[in-house]
DNA sequence: GCCAACATGTAACCCGTTACATGATTGG
DNA sequence: CCAATCATGTAACGGGTTACATGTTGGC
């Protein structure tokens, strides 16, 4: 573990906060809960999330419970205290500071392709398609549960916050995905 | 300077040598060229620079020359060699491993804003709409030279990669943006 | 009989950023 | 005269990933 975990730049802590007002769980529960509804737009891993789980209990963030179980490790089950709470509100208030370009390494390859021949750019773009399909795919069926899940989760009535984080999800990836089929067909009808 | 760089997953090298097909550079130029060509898909930085030039030297990838300078420090003008060409092709064959996810803080914000009040939400959304605008506006402007710049850097006639990379950024923005305002709508007509 | 899922954790490493160090020239 | 631009570099740090370590249970 760290020797001095900084206050501030480390966004796992929020993403950790938030899910505990849902319900209070594991490290494992943790890592399963973003994998299942966060994936489009955050990532959890467990070397990370244990160590910010202690670090947070160490801070008053949130208590651990050990659920005994027969056969298993124990569960150790997080539950967010009022400071917690507090904490993440502080966060949700802050100005959000616009968020540094993320690298792209498709485009990297597009922006250099000069070099290549031109079916291999094609070839690349296709491959990229498919992931981008897929994608798209496994996020519409989350849709297409997400009007239970958000209920479930408490959110408040009428204020779908986890269906309009979906939406921008589903906005980028169609719009991701129509750049890359006019891509191709350009690059097909090219000599 | 970093005791080892590993070869194969540092980006930076493929960027840099893809750059200096174009023409040769010093750093400080490799810096500037990304800043006003890629900067919506691609970052780079002196402190990765510099040390990667070395790295890319020692292997053969590049040679440099001094340009003497009257009153200024020297420029070091870093040039591609064939071998480096070809580590660049070699790279741009590779099939390419879908990226992970991107973290959105935005988003993470959106996700459990049911922690906070609707106004302070609203909020944190028209700042990032103008973040958005700001920065497709910049976009736009950059294809309205674009033309010319892939013509000027000797990318091959009727195949244009950069215009079409740059398309991926318009279609993006305006993907984002398109969700923004629609959400910002939604929030607003909530009670 | 084997693999996936359950469950928690650490060590090493790597990529990239921020801050520091230096100093001349040009334009407003 | 002050800020921005030109120009190159290093040290320290931080955040996040990969690989390692361990062991049971349930389904196919």
């Amino acid at each position: 573990m760290r020797t001095s975990m900084k206050r501030s730049e480390n966004k796992s802590r929020y993403a950790i906060l938030g899910m505990l007002t849902i319900a209070p769980m594991s490290g494992y529960d943790l890592k399963k809960f973003t994998e299942k509804s966060m994936n489009y737009f955050w990532n959890e891993n467990y070397a990370w999330i244990y160590p910010t789980l202690k670090q947070l209990e160490q801070e008053g963030l949130v208590v651990s419970s050990q659920e005994k179980q027969e056969g298993r490790p124990d569960r150790h089950l997080y539950t967010l205290t009022e400071q917690g709470r507090a904490e993440l509100r502080r966060w949700l208030n802050e100005p959000t500071v616009f968020h540094e370009t993320p690298r792209n390494e498709h485009l990297l390859k597009m922006f250099f392709a000069d070099q290549v021949p031109l079916s291999i750019t094609i070839e690349q773009m296709r491959f990229w398609r498919e992931a981008l399909q897929n994608m798209l795919t496994s996020l519409e069926d989350l849709d297409r549960q997400a009007s239970v899940v958000a209920l479930e989760q408490k959110v408040p009535q009428g204020r779908p916050y986890r269906l309009l984080a979906l939406s921008y999800g589903l906005h980028m990836g169609r719009a991701q995905l129509v750049w890359c089929e006019e891509t191709i067909a350009k690059l097909e009808g090219l000599p």
